[in-house]
DNA sequence: ATATTTTATCGAACCGTTTCGATATTAATT
DNA sequence: AATTAATATCGAAACGGTTCGATAAAATAT
């Protein structure tokens, strides 16, 4: 059919193990020879087919992309950016991306992504919060882990988070900035370790603005123990309205909160940002397209895709290496519905 | 390392080539033997090896999934549900679904897809519009191809797209019911055959009503040789306001336009849908989240990509079939954005 | 009863690489 | 000059499947 590493052998004059070595880099190869080979492969534009290559070094050049059923199409937009980034490095190991959803609650070992019941990925790359009964199940097939946006305590794995507690302090610091001091906080479930910790970087930063008895009254803030929806949003705004007198701002958990915050707020008469502020977090690219814009904390989503990548392949190449948790930094967009008109 | 072939057919008693036949299921096997085989195979959780089979069956299990690097960031809440649904149906040919994007303006053959330089897919799946070099590219490989929400009119391929004329009647018929005639039309290049449809589609149906004249009135639409965008939208917004006397409604030809249309009607004073009805097209999931959440055609993107996947692997199985064409049909999502709130 | 066809199983070649160990040459060290 | 080390190349054995005849037994047709 096409060319194969024989022919470029014939062709070149070597015997194959001498283009394999041209080809990989490895041992010992005289320039010329290298140069006479490269040549010819290149002329005849020659690649290794994929998969002699992967049944004789015993390797897949496959990595798996795992994310819950139930993340993804929650914040599809915010995900989807991660799989593209993740895409976009992997070009750079010749390596390719297989994605697979996952249940919330996992039916062992059903369930499981099909390429860990074949071998067919040499590591995986794990986006949100997943089941612990699959992180194990993979840790015990001896298969290395990216975390992004997630990471489990007590395990040793290579980790990618966005950096939730000063995100926060940025939004707070913000909005004392506009001279505003009464400011709630709508969440939701704590199984997700960003979900905690913005909601304890609000608690930090307000406290240390001066404005701990805000930050621990219990009627300032609505979590609940969901994944986070528009849904959350709606029902904390109305909550919070009823608890807490002269609400000035409402700092939601995500976009996702925060666009139900706003529409609840509308619909029940408030004016954002005229009557309240509301921020969200994240920046899903339609963040700016409500109405009012909204003020969120961009995170780049490209970037900690293509860091989980980084990880996993530096962690397939060492696997002895200790693995790491990288902190990404964020940053404050203002946009409409934080700013206020009329400032004092 | 992991059980291979050869020790199941030798724990079950039968030489290899009969254990492939019983994974297989060709060729001619007793029911005893094949149900000692498959206790056995399911005993041991055995799983033949992919690279394996890729290489001695000569084919690699695999489809490309392609698409611009435009559309996917301009309408990333349509497309990645699309490959969501062809990532479902893959399972059931147990096979992988590889991503790539491609620039709009492709530098051939740099910027091609790197599983087609490498002999890595048995088929692609294309969606949305893409440079016909590309096309070309792929057609010369002799590979299948399915296209998604494209065409290529003259050639052979099969390919899924979704009624658009038969959604902009809906739209019509809709709005023409909440007793509005004065009807304006936003929308963007026709190089995509989508948009080109819908145009029409708005034409014909006003036709129909009777709304001819409006329809065949430059004043009342606006259309540029563009990727349709939120800007687009509010552009549009603009334009045909000082266009059209009573101006009562404007259908934008798909959600994001829809959505810088109404911000731009509401930053103008004018309120949806008190005073201008708006309508999108797609309906992709922050469409129902926008204030007023909005009015838009309803397409079954997982079904699409599902059924891109059906009708490739149907044509890689049978090359010779001759290629068709998939009409998905759609339906009207009414929201608040094309509700008018007092009828007369 | 014999010839033919269908069913069942197997051995061996093959798919296109990588890599280990052997061998030959050249360079460095004593 | 002799020994050792480094460099360069190659042959052949894997890697784990599929598939093409070959062979034999069972079923069917003549």
């Amino acid at each position: 059919m096409s060319f194969t590493i024989k022919d470029i052998a014939k062709i070149s004059g070597v015997s194959t193990s001498t283009v394999s070595l041209v080809i990989s880099g490895k041992g010992y190869i005289s320039e010329s020879t290298r140069e006479k080979v490269q040549k010819v492969i290149d002329e005849y534009n020659y690649r290794p087919l994929r998969s002699a290559r992967q049944l004789a070094a015993n390797r897949t050049g496959n990595i798996g992309f795992i994310i819950s059923d139930v993340h993804l199409s929650r914040s599809e937009a915010f995900y989807s950016r991660i799989l593209l980034g993740a895409e976009l490095e992997a070009r750079n190991y010749d390596t390719y991306l297989l994605l697979s959803t996952v249940p919330v609650h996992i039916n062992a070992p059903d369930d499981f992504p099909r390429f860990l019941k074949g071998r067919d990925v040499d590591g995986v790359i794990i986006v949100g919060s997943v089941s612990p009964i699959l992180i194990d199940h993979i840790l015990k097939l001896g298969m290395p882990i990216a975390l992004v946006d997630y990471r489990v305590p007590g395990l040793e794995i290579d980790s990618i988070i966005m950096d939730n507690r000063y995100g926060l302090s940025l939004i707070v610091e913000h909005l004392v900035h506009q001279n505003v001091t009464h400011i709630g906080f709508v969440g939701g479930s704590f199984y997700h370790p960003s979900i905690k910790e913005r909601f304890e970087g609000y608690q930090t930063a307000m406290e240390r603005l001066g404005l701990g008895d805000i930050s621990r009254n219990k009627n300032y803030h609505y979590l609940v123990e969901e994944e986070t929806t528009t849904d959350i949003g709606s029902l904390g705004a109305e909550q919070l309205l009823k608890t807490v007198n002269n609400l000035q701002a409402i700092i939601c958990v995500n976009d996702t909160t925060a666009i139900g915050c706003m529409n609840k707020l509308q619909s029940l008469g408030k004016k954002v940002p005229d009557d309240i502020l509301v921020t969200g977090f994240d920046d899903v690219n339609y963040a700016a397209l409500t109405n009012p814009s909204l003020s969120s904390i961009h995170v780049p989503k490209i970037e900690m895709g293509m860091g989980a990548m980084k990880l996993l392949m530096d962690k397939i190449e060492n696997p002895d290496k200790i693995s790491q948790t990288q902190l990404i930094p964020v940053k404050l967009v203002e946009r409409m519905s934080s700013i206020r008109p009329n400032r004092e």
